[in-house]
DNA sequence: GTATGTGCAAATGATTTGCGTGCTT
DNA sequence: AAGCACGCAAATCATTTGCACATAC
C-alpha cells in the first residue's frame, strides 16, 4: 500500500511542487532534499517525521533520519511546509497551502483529521487581531470533536 | 518581580479556586497539590512547568519537580487547567475558564501573550464543526502577530 | 575549490517512571 | 491500616548537534 500520488502518478522524473519551491528560494538541492520534497508533495495526509523518513526510504534507502529532521525544519522555516502538533507528542507535516488557508478538525474517537477552509473565519481572525492592535501574521486552529452519528447513538 | 495575586492577597489560608475544584472532583488533597492549585489560582499569566515549580517552591520549599509534572498532568486531565504549547518547546498552563472561553494572540516580537474572547468566533467554530458532521468538544486557536505600531514604523 | 549538506552516534531537553518511604482518608 | 502520593534518580522520547566525509554550485 503506497497510494498517495495526487497527480497523474508516473511523474517519477518530474520536479515536485516542493522541489520547485525550494529552487525558487535558491536552496542547494541535494538528492535527499529532492526526495523529501517529493514525499511531501505526494502526501495528502499529515505524516510525522518517522513516517516521512519511512516514505523517503523507498526512494533513497540510505537517507538518514537526522537529515529528515534537518530538512523538515529547513522547509518549515522557509514556509513551504507547515508543522502541526495534534496532541500526540510528535510533530506532523504537510505542504503549505498554495492558495487559501486550511485548518483541521480532529476526530477524538478515531484520530482522523478532517481539513476545512472558511472565509468568514479568515476574516474574523484578521479582524480580531486588528482590534487588539496587531497585524495577523500566522495562526493555528485545531477543532476537536466527535461524529454526530456517534453522538446521536448514545 | 513576583506580582501575580489577583485576589485581595492575604488569603494565605483560604481555599483556592482550584483546590475547591479538586475537592469537588474527589481528589486526595496533599500539601503539594494544594500549593500547586494555589499557584495556578493566583497566576494571571501562562507559566511553564519550571516556573510553576519555582512559584510553588515559595510555599513549600521541599516540593519536587516530578510532583509538579504529575500534578499538572492530573489537573489537565481533570479539566481544571488548560495546557498550551506556544511554540517554545515547553508546555504552559493556566486555570481553565470558569465561564466563556478565551484564546491567545502571541506577539511575535516580544513573546507577550494577549488573551481574547469573541462570541462570533465561538459560534463560527461550532457551526463549522457541525457542518462537517461533528459536535465540537474542544479547540485550540493561537494567533501570531506583530504590533501595528511596530509594523507602521517600518 | 569552498561552502554547505549528510550520516552516525552521542548529546539535549522536556517529561515520565520505578522504587522505597511517607502521608491522606 | 491500605492505598495513593512524593522525592529521587534513572529512563524515555522526540529532536538536535559535533565531527569527519561527501557533494552542489
Amino acid at each position: 500500500m503506497m497510494m498517495r500520488s495526487t497527480q497523474p502518478s508516473k511523474d517519477k522524473e518530474k520536479i515536485s511542487k516542493l522541489e520547485r519551491a525550494c529552487i525558487e528560494k535558491g536552496m542547494k538541492m541535494t538528492e535527499q532534499r529532492r526526495v523529501i520534497a517529493r514525499v511531501l508533495s505526494e502526501s495528502t495526509d499529515h505524516p510525522d517525521v518517522e513516517e516521512v523518513y519511512h516514505r523517503a526510504t523507498q526512494y533513497d534507502s540510505g537517507i538518514s533520519i537526522a537529515t529528515v529532521y534537518r530538512t523538515l525544519r529547513l522547509f518549515d522555516i522557509a514556509n513551504i511546509i507547515d508543522r502541526h502538533e495534534f496532541g500526540d507528542g510528535r510533530a506532523r507535516y504537510e505542504m503549505s497551502d498554495q492558495v487559501g488557508h486550511h485548518h483541521h478538525l480532529i476526530d477524538m474517537k478515531t484520530g482522523q483529521v478532517v481539513e476545512f477552509e472558511d472565509e468568514k473565519l479568515e476574516d474574523l481572525k484578521a479582524r480580531i487581531a486588528n482590534d487588539l492592535g496587531y497585524k495577523l501574521i500566522g495562526d493555528r486552529l485545531d477543532l476537536y470533536g466527535v461524529s454526530l452519528e456517534d453522538e446521536d447513538s448514545k
